[in-house]
DNA sequence: CTAGGGTTAG
């Protein structure tokens, strides 16, 4: 017999075979001197998979009986085939192929022991199903039969529980380990960055080198996505030219990602530019990275570049775009519907994942109705589901629907900690100070639930604006864990509204260490100053923002109007209608004092007359935009605008007014809810009939350009032409 | 015969 045809030859070269071609060639073989032989059968499936050809693999092992089982007569057999389904994708039937040899069925084969090649297949098939149960059963199994201090077994181990979350469980096997290779360093990087520890994933890497552990691309790949800031980033980036891994795709990929998150989005799309071949995963992440980087319109722009060079979107993709749509300052409701009803005609609006979004997605742009209609036909809803349409009730005030939601809701499943982020904060925009105690209280003694800082500051939120300061203050002295800024932020806002500025200084001090570049708490602390005639306490705080080299965020508010989006800054005077906008302000001003609206000068600047500062006032952008949503609408239509930042106390009091005397139901976003005007009362956004054209927008910082057939592929001859 | 991979809603 010629050596290629005996069977332990004829596995290893399949084993070892690198093309379709000779794998077929082997296989041809295999059949012709060894018909039958299960080994070969399993064999040549893990090979046609890794070889990425995983419908051959599937069709070989569909032709086997798997009731009643093949007929095992070895164990090498038997983990060839275990191995095979693993490599398949098959993990189901790999777990229930090993429950007959081990397990809940034992006995089955009475005459084969498992041994180290059992295991680390079957383990990796629990760490792809993120079924823990099993994986510690299995850990157990392989524990009893005393081969944990297998080096594959225990790399398995580390892969399957980085894979279930369980980096505690992952860390235990790692650390006993006796001997250690690249593939355990990589498998504990992997689960580091897979679970929010993208530092220690970082250092891990690190003292791998140290160590003399040479990386490869798996550890690259799983290394990549645990760079936080751009010196990591780049340290990565010279690390994979110098081994030169950067021809490949999914490195690629991943560092385009990483570029992105370490705010080098220029870098990026660089890269995403010089990329030969892209696919799915590149577009996802480069669109994915734009949203990261709040840069909406750009996600929104490539999405439609994709899509006119005929690249079909995924559900990851599209999950990218509804973010950006979501978030996006430039979007309206129509454009939401838009994007809805692309993800249907794609078939991509089947998973959980992509209908949550949808809920959020409406949330974001002022649907309730909408929103709630997803959550309504949802089959199944996730933990992220719920939180997303309870936390959307809160956002738009209605504080008692979202906690009716959430009574439902834990009838049915346990609540975790974000949920109960959603129930607080929800509580503290409706000031439901009983409940959100009530709920508060529960999170330990139902549900074992131990508060973080961002419940911690829910509460100081909610106690805050009902003017319980001190008592805000108390129990933040009382919090058992360290006060992040988010608790003290709420804090200061809370002094903001309460003009106390003996606690905002306590307060900033706080923040100041904990947040330094965040430029609206300066902005805040020295309101608050020169609100109370503090002036100079006022100037030494923008004095200390200007040394830190904190720059302000400049306010600024969107409407759209007729399909075209416009942007108002303060004193904005650059629109074609500015002048009649002001002379119709005025009028406006005059019209709702006459109602009784008092102009409150504590929001105005601060150094000059109380008439200068009342005029300053009426200048501020949102009611710059209200009115030209006036002018420019047809009458009892509703008038929408958007804030980038916290909407101002004297806006918020001056639309009440506006809404009641023109009798318009005005919605405002701001940075952190919706308020929503109707005669002077809050209302729910009404489910409008009304149909408006689809406008997307260009990038464009200034204004007011923005064509509406921007999505329709083929018609922005423009940018065809760059490709 | 063992082994590792990128994008994913609050």
């Amino acid at each position: 017999m010629a050596p290629s045809t005996n069977v332990r030859s004829l596995l290893s070269l399949i084993q070892t075979s690198a093309s379709l071609l000779s794998l077929q060639t082997l296989h041809a073989a295999a059949l012709r001197h060894h018909p039958s032989n299960l080994s070969f059968t399993a064999a040549l499936a893990s090979r046609y998979s890794l070889l990425g050809f995983p419908h051959l693999s599937h069709s070989l092992l569909s032709t086997l009986p798997f009731t009643p089982l093949p007929p095992f007569t070895t164990t090498f057999s038997f983990n060839l085939l275990l191995r095979a389904y693993s490599d398949s994708n098959l993990h189901d039937q790999a777990l229930s192929l090993y429950s007959h040899l081990l397990g809940s069925s034992p006995g089955t084969y009475p005459q084969l022991e498992p041994d180290r090649f059992t295991f680390p297949p079957v383990i990796k098939s629990c760490g792809y199903l993120c079924d823990v149960e099993a994986g510690v059963r299995i850990h157990k199994d392989a524990e009893r039969l005393g081969l944990v201090g297998d080096l594959a077994i225990s790399n398995a181990l580390v892969f399957m529980y980085g894979k279930c979350g369980e980096v505690d469980a992952a860390w235990k096997v790692f650390d006993v380990m006796f001997e250690r290779n690249v593939v355990s360093w990589t498998a504990m990087i992997g689960c580091l960055g897979r679970n929010g520890k993208r530092e220690e994933g970082f250092q891990l890497f690190k003292k791998m080198v140290e160590h003399g552990v040479r990386p490869n691309r798996a550890t690259l790949l799983n290394v990549i996505p645990c760079a936080v800031n751009g010196e990591e980033a780049d340290d990565l980036y010279s690390f994979v030219i110098r081994n030169g891994f950067q021809f490949d795709l999914a490195v690629q990929n991943a560092l385009v990602g990483m570029f992105a998150r370490c705010r080098k989005v220029g870098f990026a799309r660089q890269m995403f530019d010089r990329m030969p071949v892209k696919d799915l995963v590149s577009w996802s992440s480069m669109i994915e990275g734009y949203g990261q980087n709040a840069m909406y319109l750009e996600a929104l722009e490539l999405f439609r570049d994709m899509r006119m060079l005929g690249v079909q979107p995924d559900s990851v993709t599209v999950l990218g775009v509804i973010r950006a749509c979501a978030n996006s300052m430039l979007s309206c409701l129509a454009h939401a519907r838009f994007i809805h009803g692309f993800v249907i005609r794609n078939f991509l609006d089947k998973n959980l994942v992509s209908q949550t979004a949808l809920v959020d997605l409406y949330v974001k742009r002022g649907s309730l109705t909408y929103a709630r209609r997803i959550f309504d036909r949802m089959e199944e809803r996730s933990l992220v589901t719920w939180s997303t349409m309870i936390s959307g009730y809160g956002m738009h005030g209605r504080g008692t629907d979202a906690l009716y939601l959430f009574e439902t809701m834990r009838t049915l499943v346990r609540p975790d900690h974000i949920v109960f982020v959603s129930v607080l904060s929800a509580c503290s925009h409706a000031g439901l100070i009983d409940e959100g105690w009530r709920y508060f209280n529960s999170m330990t003694s139902e549900y074992g639930i131990m508060p973080h800082s961002e419940h911690y500051a829910c509460m100081v939120d909610l106690l805050g604006r009902a003017g319980k300061l001190q008592e805000a203050k108390e129990f933040i002295e009382k919090m058992p864990i360290n006060p992040d800024s988010s608790v003290w932020g709420s804090l200061l806002g809370a002094c903001r509204i309460h003009q106390n500025a003996k606690l905002a200084e306590i307060a900033a001090k706080e923040l100041f260490r904990l947040d330094p570049t965040n430029s609206g708490r300066y902005v805040l602390l020295s309101n608050i100053f020169s609100s109370l005639g503090k002036g100079k306490e006022a100037d030494k705080v923008k004095g200390l923002m200007r040394r830190k080299g904190v720059k302000r965020n400049d306010g600024f508010t969107v409407i759209e109007v007729k399909n075209r989006v416009y942007k108002f800054l303060v004193g904005d005077k650059t629109k074609p209608q500015s002048s009649q906008i002001y002379v119709e302000l005025e009028k406006l001003m005059d019209r709702i004092k006459r109602e009784g609206y008092v102009p409150d000068t504590n929001f105005a600047l601060h150094d000059v007359e109380e008439e200068t500062k009342e005029r300053s006032l009426a200048m501020h952008s949102e009611k710059l935009a209200i009115v030209f949503g006036l002018m420019n609408s047809a009458p009892g239509s509703v008038i929408r605008i958007h804030k980038n930042l916290r909407v101002c106390g004297d806006c918020h009091n001056a639309t009440k007014y506006i809404s009641k005397v023109t009798k318009r139901e005005i919605v405002v976003r701001d940075s952190h809810r919706f308020h929503h005007f109707k005669d002077d009362q809050q209302t729910e956004y009404p489910q409008g009939k009304k149909t408006c054209k689809l406008a997307l927008y260009s990038s464009s910082q200034t204004d007011q350009v923005i064509p509406s057939n921007h999505m329709q592929v083929g018609l922005n001859k423009k940018l065809i032409h760059r490709y």
